[in-house]
DNA sequence: TTAAGGTGTGACTGGTCAGTAACATAGTCG
DNA sequence: CGACTATGTTACTGACCAGTCACACCTTAA
């Protein structure tokens, strides 16, 4: 209405993003927040102010559009991780403690319903499901990328401390739900920053400052 | 067939279970392993060597049965626990440890699904669901037997411990699925082990063994 | 103006599933 | 024997849902 000529280069801010975004945004909301099995496709089209046919021409399959929205949740989580990387460059350790701090308050502030990819691990039992290929690799992704900053940041047993971390965030996501209780999880970041120093060594980047047997938790 | 007359009172040795008894068993494997959703009612009955409207006789609904399904589980589990408790009277972190144990040995043993109640939390959005209670009440009892386990123990900071083994144990039940490996499954007994002997003071209750910094994990 | 491509609309199919009704059967107890 | 209770059987309803078809619309570009 507005403009009806010029507005096909580079003018409109954009005020309506397309359907495929607009689906995939409240699919992902929809599947998170009532499950994946609780939500249907007519639904999903019609939260996102289109229908169902619209969404059949940009995604396959309900399994399809599962997967995809589990991809984009995939690649803001990589991305979310390198800007921190990239803010913290040629230092494993500050990257270390910057990416646990991060992952400590995100469980706090979205203490909800845990991660979305691992719950349509949950809810999609079968090995073959589309979806189930983007969490295998994004998990390993994840355990590897941080099994690899622990070594580089010079920690002793690195193994050992991305495994506990590891497990420490997955449990934090599941125990968000089902137990009522925001008590375990508002311990996680001062159990991260522990547990790192833990496995510091005495002369590891450090500035100095000891790390002691007696610590509050 | 055999002994048609005498076998009222107290001879047979149960050969076959109760219906009920036989449904809640069959429903129990079904849920977990191809989830709450991914299974009928029907089918159910079917693969208890029965049909729908006997199943609906003993429950009210297919809601009914999940819950019904997680109570059974959840006792067993209280049950287990009790058992390890009788097995170390008066040895508070004998029993710690045995339990942590017995719970490690659990996740490499079982490492498929997870934890069946908290599957069922993320298959079930509905806070009002019949099954919710059962986990929210589960869930809290155990923390809080973890913790005054750890305060009996006389651990430092009791409350850290249980935290950390809770978020633990959530953690690795989840990650059994979504990620192939076994690999951080497979450190938890040694991490229990460790955590527990970091917050063990030096004076208590041990047999004179030191707890020092340098630990294997 | 015309052609084309992405989009909206409604109706429809085929299938699954929870839950119920009515009736038949078998074992148990008086 | 007769009554009662638990179970088995079949068929049915009503709802939901994934996926498709045919057709109308509307914007953009040639």
């Amino acid at each position: 209405m507005a403009a009806p000529g010029a507005a096909s280069a580079a003018a409109s801010p954009a005020p309506v993003p397309p359907p495929r975004a607009r689906i995939l945004a409240v699919a992902r909301e929809l599947f998170y927040h009532r499950g994946i099995h609780g939500i249907g496709v007519d639904a999903i089209a019609d939260a996102a102010g289109t229908n169902k046919m619209t969404l059949y021409r940009h995604f396959a399959s309900k399994d399809e559009l599962v997967a995809a929205c589990l991809r984009q949740l995939a690649a803001e989580i990589d991305a979310e991780w390198d800007a921190i990387a990239a803010a913290h460059p040629g230092d494993p350790n500050g990257e270390l403690t910057a990416w646990l701090q991060h992952i400590g308050q995100w469980f706090i502030r979205e203490s909800g319903r845990g991660c979305a990819l691992a719950n349509a691990a949950v809810e999609l039992p079968d090995q073959d499901h589309p979806a189930r290929q983007v969490i295998r690799e994004h998990k390993s992704s994840v355990r590897e990328r941080l099994a690899r900053l622990c070594r580089d940041a010079g920690l002793r047993d690195p193994e050992a401390v991305a495994s506990q971390v590891f497990l420490l965030c997955e449990g934090a996501r599941v125990a968000a739900q089902g137990l009522g209780s925001d008590e375990p999880l508002a311990r996680l970041p001062a159990l991260f920053k522990d547990l790192v120093e833990e496995h510091t060594p005495p002369g590891a980047a450090s500035r100095g400052k000891r790390h002691h047997r007696s610590r509050r938790i």
